[in-house]
DNA sequence: TTAAATTAAATTGCGTACAATTAAATTGTA
DNA sequence: TACAATTTAATTGTACGCAATTTAATTTAA
């Protein structure tokens, strides 16, 4: 039995990447509910745990550059979910903030979580290894 | 301590999801030698495995439609590694097949994932472990 | 202290992704 | 056989995602 490493099968970052599309699938149906994308939704749970930051730290967080989030951002604001201000400190800061309708979406999508987590029939030491291991390498592969 | 289901850190799709974006980012260097995306480079993967698919088997191993591939398909064929025929038993088939060219690709193609390999610095233990696991989810996940 | 270097966001351009719809071919069935 | 249902790609429209560039503000250093 010979191993092929042009095996799409034997790749590492293949299942990765299928794996994180369809999973963001699942959350379309809920997410809909709230009218959020899934980005959109990552990006609006940064702010429930911080309410204000500037673009910068909010796309350390998440992975994402201004060429992402700015439009992004924008849309979340024409909702009325937050508002964009430059730092007084320094100009070219933007500021992200939570209205209060923003704060107010974050109790409808607190179900979410646990809907997500009906749909996924993993044991929970999988689950456990799972984040474990992709922290692990998002740590020295991120960033 | 409390577990507060909607911080990103807690999640499982989210670092699955920056995971897999920070990975093919690291793909780029070397796609960029052989003039491939990540996803015409996964699409090639399939065709020197299999030579001849249509779109919809093609769509299948990667979990993509034909709103995706149709355009890219097109452009490999605009590069000269595939081709892009009706089938005849079956007009609605579309037949992709690799060309001399596509397959001479495959060589150069050969040395990534060794290249890849080298820049990810985990235990053989987790990367069995997440693996594995990765597949067991895709397969309820996904389809 | 001002000119160069750096930093932060925005912009531009290209390539996915995918839902929804359309168009054409094939299959199933009355 | 004919017509409805299904199947396969293509198309359309929206939203990322990121590299590269631009613009404006701030910091550094000569």
């Amino acid at each position: 039995m010979e191993w092929n490493p042009l095996k799409l099968e034997n790749q590492l970052c293949f299942p990765l990447y299928a794996c994180a599309k369809e999973l963001v699938k699942k959350y379309k149906p809920f997410l809909d509910e709230l009218n959020l994308t899934y980005t959109q939704y990552i990006t609006m749970m940064v702010l429930w745990e911080h309410n204000s930051l500037n673009v910068k730290t909010l796309g350390k967080r998440l992975y994402l550059d201004s060429g992402t989030l700015t439009p992004l951002l924008k849309k979340l604001e024409n909702e009325g979910l937050v508002t964009r201000t430059r730092s007084a400190g320094d100009e070219r800061e933007l500021i992200v903030s939570l209205t209060e309708k923003g704060v107010q979406l974050r109790e409808k999508a607190s179900e979410i979580p646990g809907k997500i987590g009906a749909c996924i029939d993993l044991p929970t030491e999988d689950l456990v290894k799972l984040h474990e291991i992709l922290h692990k390498l998002l740590k020295q592969a991120g960033g």
